[in-house]
RNA sequence: GCGCUCGUAGCUCAACGGAUAGAGCACUUGACUACGGAUCAAGAGGUUGCAGGUUCGAGUCCUGCCGAGCGCGCCA
């Protein structure tokens, strides 16, 4: 049954209640089944449930469908057609979907309710590395993850953003050791001209510490010892990494802020807050008899995967020498999220290759009885952004392409492609537009296709005026936002009486389906089916609009077609921001 | 060796197990003095990698092949 949560209850769900009603009515043997209600071609809705149902009920599919159209009460139904071996075909009657379209005008949310409630969900997205530059591989995790967070969070659900930075290593200790050495290095933001950041310059010192770790014996002790220092908590130590830690993230920040993505500084939890807690899971873990001695190090065996030679996988719980990997930090990591942030779902949005890593992590996690079947875990898994040449994006060089760079160049396509249009926008304006629509192409392109594959990072598409891509619909939005004002934005009130051309039909019925198409987003956790609902919305709109006149029609059907403008021009906006996308007034 | 993911129009991509597999780009032919040319209408383009199976129904689920990418102890 559809009820819950929904403010405004979908048509589809009020059909599918229908539907199910019948079938409670006519087989009361049947009563709970799923209704099959689709969206369809051949009418408003069509139900498939005779065709499933048919063989449980012992009569044929037709035979079926006929008895249950018979069934149907007063409801939000207008007409059913029994059609092929035995679908419904479905329609709703025009005053229900101006119904429809008023409901969801009348509040702040669409119409679209709230079914995440209750549901306490931590996202671990973005972690880029301290000290170093945020690169094209971090593109998709901090996109996908912060609009994941919108969805999850407009629908009701508590949210908890983990930005689970690389914050900790023994590089550090080189890296420190070296900036002791060299006191006449400049990293500091404050001390680096505007177009060069912190993590910039930190990479090269890196670079440099590293080469002189490779040259010079003594360096390397004094490395080595800088590393003891600072994990054993030496107070000037770990004041050098604590400012290291905290010019990196103003780095960051530069990034999140022309990204536009909702991290904050309270959302960094690195991988050295996880220190304290690594003593007592180890424990924990060994204790239970999950973790064992293995060539002196301390690991835990999947029961489920083998590796090269048939021997079970391990987790490497403690190295041979003592220290702490990734593989503990991320045990600790989920072992907090589930007892302390008391989380009952887990999302990691990272790269589809660490699938191997999350599944021990998911399977240790249980075994150690953290992860419960109330709680649900899940990693999610993206694939790698290809340069033209179908391989991994790289620079000309064959050298890794920094975010920002990246940016600055969408940002000049979308500029010129932006200017060209729209040659009457003065510099300021035409600024901020193409920070908008470069950024949104950004980000629109990498939401836009199935999270799980590849995709080719092509600029010039992404900035297209046509096709499935960010600017077309923020164009498709400032279009609709200009028929708007010319009306005034006027104050609509919609007339249900008066009937509906086919394509108002078509873009009310779209716009009706608004929560349906979130909450699928948030079950699946696929953007792309958002970005995949708002192009057919603009492209609806785009028919409606060849096809029926708004300024020029005369009242009432006026005031009924600009509330459909205004009602998508909203959703637009909308659901462009879930995606965490601009959308200006003007292009 | 084992495992995970992917394979759909020339290209880039869609399609909760549902009717004739859809869009965009590119291509062909037409149309338009309106709300910002966001063009619009028609046409062409497919054995959904191959072969079996489950099902009333398979691009979708299962099995086996083929091809591509990735992963499998002390890096994250």
């Amino acid at each position: 049954m559809f009820v819950n949560h929904h403010e405004v209850l979908p048509l589809l769900g009020q059909v599918a209640n229908a539907v199910s009603g019948a079938i409670n009515r006519a087989r009361p043997e049947l009563a709970g089944s799923d209704p099959v209600v689709r969206r369809s071609e051949h009418s408003d809705f069509q139900s498939n449930a005779a065709l499933a149902l048919a063989k449980r009920a012992g009569v044929k599919p037709r035979d079926l469908a006929a008895e249950l159209a018979a069934t149907f009460d007063d409801g939000p139904i207008g007409s059913v057609e029994l059609s092929g071996p035995g679908f419904l075909n479905i329609t709703v009657p025009d005053k229900a979907v101006w119904g429809q379209v008023s409901a969801r005008m009348a509040g702040p949310r669409l119409g679209v309710g709230t079914p995440e409630e209750g549901r306490r969900t931590v996202i671990d997205y973005s972690a880029p590395n301290i000290a170093k530059e945020m690169h094209v591989g971090h593109l998709r995790t901090t996109i996908i993850g912060d609009s994941l967070a919108r969805v999850l969070g407009f629908l009701g659900a508590e949210v908890i953003r983990q930005n689970h930075l690389g914050d900790w290593g023994t590089q550090f200790g080189m890296l420190i050791q070296y900036l002791n050495e060299h006191p006449e290095a400049t990293w500091r933001r404050d001390e680096l001209s505007d177009d060069t950041s912190a993590v910039s310059a930190l990479d090269e010192l890196y670079k440099a510490a590293r080469k002189e770790f490779d040259a010079d014996p003594a360096f390397a002790d004094r490395s080595r010892s800088r590393v003891v220092a600072l994990q054993s908590g030496d107070p000037a130590t770990l004041a050098r990494w604590k400012e290291i830690v905290a010019e990196s993230e103003k780095a960051f920040r530069d990034i999140y802020d022309r990204l536009g993505v909702l991290l904050t500084p309270e959302d960094s939890v690195g991988e050295s807050f996880y220190n304290p807690m690594l003593g007592d899971t180890i424990t924990e873990l060994v204790n239970a008899g999950i973790a064992v001695d293995s060539e002196d190090a301390l690991v835990i065996f999947s029961e489920e995967v083998t590796g090269p030679d048939g021997d079970p996988v391990p987790l490497m719980v403690r190295k041979r020498d003592g220290g702490y990997g990734y593989d503990t930090t991320d045990l600790a990591t989920i072992r907090y999220r589930i007892h302390d942030l008391k989380a009952n779902r887990l999302l990691y949005v990272t790269d589809s290759r660490q699938a191997l890593h999350f599944r021990l992590i998911f399977e240790a996690a249980r075994r150690a009885g953290w992860l419960t079947d109330a709680i649900d875990a899940e990693h999610v898994a993206y694939g790698t952004v290809l340069g033209p040449d179908g391989r991994p994006f790289k620079t000309r060089a064959g050298g890794t392409v920094r975010l920002m760079d990246l940016l600055d160049d969408a940002v000049a396509r979308a500029r010129a492609v932006v200017a060209e249009k729209n040659p009457d926008l003065d510099p300021a304006a035409l600024d901020q537009i193409a920070e908008q629509a470069g950024i949104g192409a950004v980000k629109y392109a990498d939401l836009s296709t199935s999270r799980v594959k590849d995709y080719a990072f092509d600029v010039n598409r992404m900035v297209s005026f046509t096709g499935n891509t960010g600017v077309y619909l923020q164009y498709a939005h400032t279009r609709i936002r200009s028929i708007l004002r010319k009306a005034g934005d006027p104050e609509v009130t919609i007339d249900p009486t008066i009937p509906l051309e086919p394509a108002e039909r078509a873009l009310a019925l779209e716009l009706d389906a608004y929560s349906t198409t979130l909450v699928e987003v948030s079950d699946a956790l696929e953007p792309h089916r958002l970005c995949g609902y708002l192009y057919g919305l603009a492209r609806d709109f785009t028919t409606f609009y060849e096809a029926c006149h708004v300024l020029n029609a005369d009242e009432p059907i006026r005031g009924n077609r600009l509330a459909l403008c205004q009602l998508t021009a909203r959703t637009l906006k909308h659901g462009l921001g879930l995606l965490g996308i601009a959308a200006p007034e003007r292009m």
